[in-house]
DNA sequence: CGGCATCCCGTACGATACTG
DNA sequence: CAGTATCGTACGGGATGCCG
C-alpha cells in the first residue's frame, strides 16, 4: 500500500478527493492489506459472539500468527475490533466486531459480490490480452 | 499489496473465500494499488467521452507518468478500461472505462460513501489508542 | 506525446525465535 | 496461549532519462 511519505505535488486541488490523506484512500490502505478483509469477514461470520485467537487463526488458514497479531492490533487501533483480556494462565483474548467493524463489513460484501460475479471477466481479459502479445 | 509468491498453507478450506485465488484478494490486490481507484474514478467522471493521457493527468493531481502509464496499462489488460491510438505524430492516446470498469466504478463509489461517512471515526479512535500508549 | 528502461528506497509480509 | 523482536526478501512506486 504505502501512501505514507510521499507528500504533496499537487494538494487539495478539485476537492478533497485528490488529497492525499482522501478518505478513500485511507480506506483502501488498511482493507488492501493482505489479511484485514479476511479477519472482517471471518468475525462478521462470527458475530455477536467472540472469536478466541486461536479459534481465529485457525479459521484463517495461511495466516501467520505474526500476521495475525499485527492485522488484529491495526483493527483494534482502528476502532474496527473490540479486546478482551481474561486475565487467566495462560492468558485468553477475545476478539469481537465493533458496530463500525460491522459496517465495515457491509461494504467489504459488496466487494465481494462484485468479485464473484466479474473477476472472471478480468481474469479473461487478462489472459487474452497476455495472449495478443505472445502472439504479436 | 503482495499475495504472489505465499503459495497454499491450507487449501480450499471452508469454501474458496479462503482460496489464494479468493476473488475478492485478486480484487482487493487491483483496486489497492496507488492510483487504480483515481483513475478509475476520474475516468467515469468523464464517461461516456474519451479522455487523453495527458488530460487524465491533469486530473490526476500528484501521479507520474511513469505510474499512470503503468496503472492504465494494467486496467486496460483487465478489460476494465478501453485503449485508442490515434496514428497521427505525435501520437494521441485516449482512454475510457468500458462497461466493466462502469460496474465496477458503482462499487468504489459504495467505498468511498463508506469512507467520506466514517474514516473520521476510524482516525479518532486510532489517535485515541495512539494516546493511551504514550500515557501508559 | 506517450511510454518504457533503469535505479533506488520504503515497507508489507514471511520465517524464526524468544517472553509472560 | 498470545504476543513481540529480529532478520531477510519481494515488490510498489518515485525520479530520471531515452525512444518512436
Amino acid at each position: 500500500m504505502t501512501t505514507r511519505g510521499s507528500r504533496a505535488t499537487g494538494r487539495g486541488v478539485r476537492g478533497d478527493l485528490f488529497d492525499p490523506l482522501c478518505p478513500t484512500r485511507q480506506l483502501l490502505d488498511r482493507i488492501g492489506t493482505k489479511w484485514t478483509s479476511m479477519a472482517v469477514k471471518t468475525l462478521a461470520d462470527a458475530a455477536p459472539d467472540e472469536v478466541r485467537f486461536a479459534e481465529l487463526r485457525r479459521r484463517m488458514p495461511g495466516v501467520s500468527q505474526k500476521m495475525l497479531s499485527v492485522t488484529l492490533r491495526s483493527l483494534t487501533r482502528d476502532g474496527l475490533v473490540s479486546r478482551r483480556v481474561e486475565p487467566t494462565v495462560p492468558p485468553r483474548v477475545f476478539y469481537r466486531l465493533t458496530g463500525l467493524g460491522l459496517s465495515l463489513e457491509t461494504v467489504l460484501a459488496g466487494l465481494r459480490t462484485w468479485a464473484e460475479e466479474h473477476m472472471a471477466e478480468i481474469d479473461h481479459a487478462h489472459q487474452a490480452a497476455d495472449q495478443e502479445v505472445d502472439e504479436g
